[in-house]
DNA sequence: CTCAGTGCAAAGGATTTGCATGCCG
DNA sequence: CGGCATGCAAATCCTTTGCACTGAG
């Protein structure tokens, strides 16, 4: 499946939203808005960038946007959980979590490493008697702007 | 580094907290004999386990444990933080979590693949100025007794 | 019109912290 | 002995929820 262009990322939550029986109303777009600008975001910079957003609804909607399968729901060691795009609407990525600003940005892995770990996955689970639905793949480190402190 | 046989994981504890100027008290102790028991476990199932050992101090403890590397927390989707004792003093391995039930089960992937995957991390990683620690591989998923229901 | 979505404020719940006491080194 | 660890209870803070109002379809 071909990762949809930035243009039509409203038209693919919308169809997901439909979906879901749910509305595309005006505070999830501008979630939606929001979350195409960059990468992995907190409730706080959510928040920070659209002050008419107030906090319950962004919760709220984030959980249904998170249920129809348009944003994903990422928790790292910190206290604050962070919300991006799907896949569906961006591409299969990975995640470089820094364990000193806690901040998080997304990497991709070269395709033939990403196939043959895919295959290593679904052989492992297996035998565990486990059925996947995706897997979840962070680098814990540092940052370049936390490494020069 | 071999990982550490069953019996010398006191004394591997013992070395890494005195290496953080910690003391191994009688409560460190007892919580490390449980997270040898078996894999993550929670807060509450740490607590059923072992009914003298008091919330605040397991908490705390588990802390002073995590930042001299003895032992790591693990966080899933759900609201429980997961304890577990750390690849030095078990092996390298990942986790299969079911996002029905929230459960969390260890496993590893055949050595070859996971050599080049971190070839590809570390790689990945460099190009975006990230100094890497470790890595998680996470398996979302069904666990078989709820892949019954 | 009708019902889902919204916004405010108050509640919930895992985790943290203050403080007096006990134990390790 | 002296200071760190402990345990209790109260506080913290991200997140969720109740309720009355508004807007989408």
């Amino acid at each position: 499946m071909a990762p949809v262009t930035p243009n039509n990322v409203d038209d693919e939550v919308a169809r997901l939203l439909r979906q879901g029986e749910q509305r595309y109303t005006t505070g999830r777009r501008r979630l939606v808005a929001i979350l195409r600008g960059g990468g992995p975001m907190t409730i706080n910079q959510i928040l920070a960038a659209d002050r008419r957003l107030p906090q319950s609804s962004v919760y709220r909607n984030l959980t249904i946007l998170e249920q129809v399968g348009a944003v994903t729901r990422i928790v790292t060691r910190d206290d604050f959980a962070r919300y991006e795009l799907t896949e569906h609407l961006t591409e299969h990525h990975h995640h470089l979590i820094c364990s000193t600003c806690g901040d998080v940005a997304d990497f991709s892995l070269d395709a033939r490493v990403e196939t043959s770990l895919d295959r290593a996955l679904h052989k492992a689970a297996e035998q565990a008697g486990f059925s996947i639905d995706t897997h979840r793949l962070d680098l814990i480190g540092t940052c370049p702007s936390c490494d020069d402190a």
